[in-house]
DNA sequence: AATGAATGAGCTTTCATTCAT
DNA sequence: GATGAATGAAAGCTCATTCAT
C-alpha cells in the first residue's frame, strides 16, 4: 500500500487505459493484473489499492493533478495583442488537453452515473473551472459584460468540448471536416461574436 | 419472439430506461423482468427477446425510427424569411429532440465503446444525417459554399449538442447559462457568421 | 425465495449438518451446495436464501421451533408424587433434547463469538428459558424460595449441560461414566440437596 | 525458528488473544503479525513458525504447560479437616483456573472440531486429568468407591465447568446467580451427596 | 530478523441463459 | 406466455505462504 511504486504505477497505467476502453465495469481486476504485469485473478492488485474503485480513484486524481494548468486556463492566453491568435491558441490548447485527457473523458461520459462519487468531483473540476475560466478571460480581454461572457464560453467551449465527445467517447469518426478548418471556423465565429 | 406485444413493449420500456439510468452493464436481466411485471429472475424476457442485447437493440431501433424526422432537419426549416428565426427555431427544434432521446443519447455515451456493433450504427445514423442535413440547409439557405456549411455546422451543432452532453451525460447541472440565453447567444453567433 | 420447497430444505439440512461438522467459516457455500444436490459453486443456494448467513438463520430457527416445548419445562414435569421419579424423567429429558439439538449446540460453541446477531439470540432463548423453566419448578415442586431456585437450578443443569458439550463440542469421548450412572448420580445429588 | 524470542512469544500472546476473540479461522495471519508488532502481511511470522496452525500449538503447548498444576488437582486439597472447607477451596480453584485460561477454553469449544490433530490432545489432557484427579481426591478423602467417585466427578466438575462454558464460549452473561452463591450451592450439593 | 511483493487457491456472490412444467 | 429451478462462468476479494532483498 505504498504511496508510489513502479508496480503501483503500471496498476494505475493499465487500469486507466482499460477503463478507458472497455469501461469501468467492463475491465475486470484479473484484466488489469495482468496488463500490469501480475499473475491475473491472484489479487495482486490488492497489494497496492484497497479495491478497484480506489485504482479509478488513483488515476482520476493523476489526471486531476496533471490538469492543473487548465484550470486557470488565462496563464495560457497571454495578450498577444491580436485577437484572433489569442483565439487560435485557445482552441488549439482546449483541443490538445482534451486529446491528452482522451482517456479520463471517455471514463466520465461511461461512469458518469453508475460511480457518482468520484467521477462527479472530478468532472465538476475540470469542466466548471474550464467554462469559469474562459468566461472569465472572454470579460477581461474582450471586455464582455459578466453575463454574457458565461453564455459567449458555454457556447464557444461547447462546439471544442463536442469535437470530442464525438470522437473519443461516441466513436463518430468524421462529421467531414479536420481539425484545422475547425479551429479556423471556430475562431472565425468567435471573431466575429466579439466584434471588432 | 411474437413482433410485438404489450409484454415486449414494457420489456422495451423498461430496459431502456434502466439502460439509461444504470448502463447496460449495470442493469441485471433480472430487473429488467421485475421492472416490466414478470416475475425476476425466472427468464419470462428470453420468451421475447433472444438475449439481453437483442433488447437493447430493439430499444435503439424504436428511438432511431422516432428520429426518422430529425433526419431530414430541413422539413422543420421551412423559409420564415427570417434567417434569425430560422436559427432560433432550429435550436430549439434540436436541443427539445436531443432532451426526448435523452435515454439514447445516456446509452450512446456510456456503451458506445463496450457494444460496438449495435450501437456503432445508430450513432452513426443519427449523428452523420443530422450533421449532414444541418450541413445542407446552410448551403441552400445561407448560400454556403459547401466545405464551409460542412464546418459551419460542425461548430454550430457541437455547442448544442455539448449542452445536452453536459447535462445529461456528464451530470453538469449548470455551466451558468440557462436555456434561453444559450439559445439567443448562439443564434447570433451563427448569425454573425452567416453574415449578412 | 419460496418460503418452503424440497430443495430449500435440503440446503438447510445440509448446511446445519456441515456447520455442525465443520463450522460455519468452515463451510463453504459450494460445500452446502454439492451436499444439497446442486452443482457445487453454480450459486444454486442464491435462489433460496440471500446469503450463506441467512441459511443460517434459517436453521436456527428451525431449531428453536422445534424447541418450543423445551422452553416450558414445567409441561414435561408432571407431579408423579415421587421427587426421585421426576428428576429421573427431568434428566433424562433435558440429555434427550441436548442430543437432538447437538448440531445446534455445536454451531452455538463455534460461533458465539464470531457471528453475535443470529447466534446470541438463540443461545438467549434457549439457555435462559431452559433454566428459568427449571428454577421455576424447583420454586414450586420442592418449595425452594426463589433465589435458593435459582441457584440450584445453576448447578443442577450445569451438570446436564456440561457432560453434552464435553462429548459433542469438545469431542471428550467419556469421563468414565455412562449415562445411566451419570443420571442417578446426578438425581441422588439433586434429591440429597432439596431433601426429603 | 528459534525456540525462543521476544518477537516469537509476542506472536504466540497475540494469536492467542485473537483466536479466542474470533476464532482460529477468523483471525489471519496478517493481523496476527500486526498485533505482534510486525508489519502485517509480510510474512514476518514465518521466520518464528513454519505456518499458522504451528502458533496455535504452541501457543496450547504453552496453556497446557501451565495448566500442569491443575493436573495433579490433590497438591491442592491439602487436609483442612473439614470437608465444607476443602470443597469450597476446590469450587474456587477451578473456577479460578478455568478463568485464567478462559482464552484456552474458548478456542477448544470453537476449534476442537476444525483443528483435531492440536486441540482434541490438549482438550484430553486437560478434561482427563482434572476429572480423574478430582476423582481420585473424592476416594481418598471421603471414601468413595472407585466407580462411585469417577460419578460425583463427573457431576460436581460438569457443573464448575458448564458455568464457565456458558460465560466464556456462549457468552450468556448471567442465568440469575453470582458466583459466591454458586460455589456454596454447589459446596452443599457436594456435601450433601458425600455424607457427613 | 524483517519487509515488499507476489502467487495459487479459495471464498461469497452475481448473472445471462436454459428448460421442464 | 410465464414460472421455479438450475447451471456455467465469471466477478471482486482474502489469505496462507514463499522469496529476494
Amino acid at each position: 500500500m505504498t504511496a508510489s511504486s513502479p508496480t503501483r504505477e503500471r496498476i494505475v497505467d493499465s487500469a486507466m487505459r482499460l477503463f478507458g476502453e472497455n469501461g469501468y465495469r467492463g475491465t475486470s481486476v484479473a484484466q488489469i493484473e495482468e496488463a500490469a504485469g501480475l499473475t491475473p485473478g491472484a489479487g495482486g492488485l490488492y497489494h497496492h489499492f484497497r479495491s478497484k474503485e480506489a485504482v479509478l480513484s488513483a488515476g482520476i486524481e493523476r489526471h486531476l493533478a496533471r490538469l492543473d494548468a487548465l484550470r486557470d486556463i488565462r496563464r495560457v492566453l497571454t495578450d498577444l495583442g491580436d485577437l484572433r491568435a489569442e483565439l487560435t491558441l485557445t482552441a488549439r490548447y482546449i483541443l490538445a488537453e482534451l486529446d491528452s485527457e482522451e482517456e479520463l473523458l471517455r471514463i466520465m461520459a461511461s461512469e458518469a452515473r453508475s460511480l457518482p462519487g468520484i467521477v462527479e468531483v472530478a468532472i465538476e473540476q475540470l469542466v466548471s473551472s474550464t467554462y469559469a475560466g474562459f468566461a472569465a478571460w472572454l470579460h477581461d480581454r474582450a471586455a464582455l459584460p459578466e453575463e454574457r461572457a458565461t453564455a459567449v464560453a458555454a457556447v464557444g467551449l461547447g462546439s471544442l468540448l463536442s469535437s470530442r465527445v464525438l470522437r473519443s467517447v461516441l466513436r463518430v469518426t468524421s462529421v467531414g471536416v479536420d481539425d484545422d478548418t475547425f479551429v479556423t471556423t471556430w475562431v472565425e465565429m468567435m471573431h466575429a461574436m466579439l466584434g471588432e
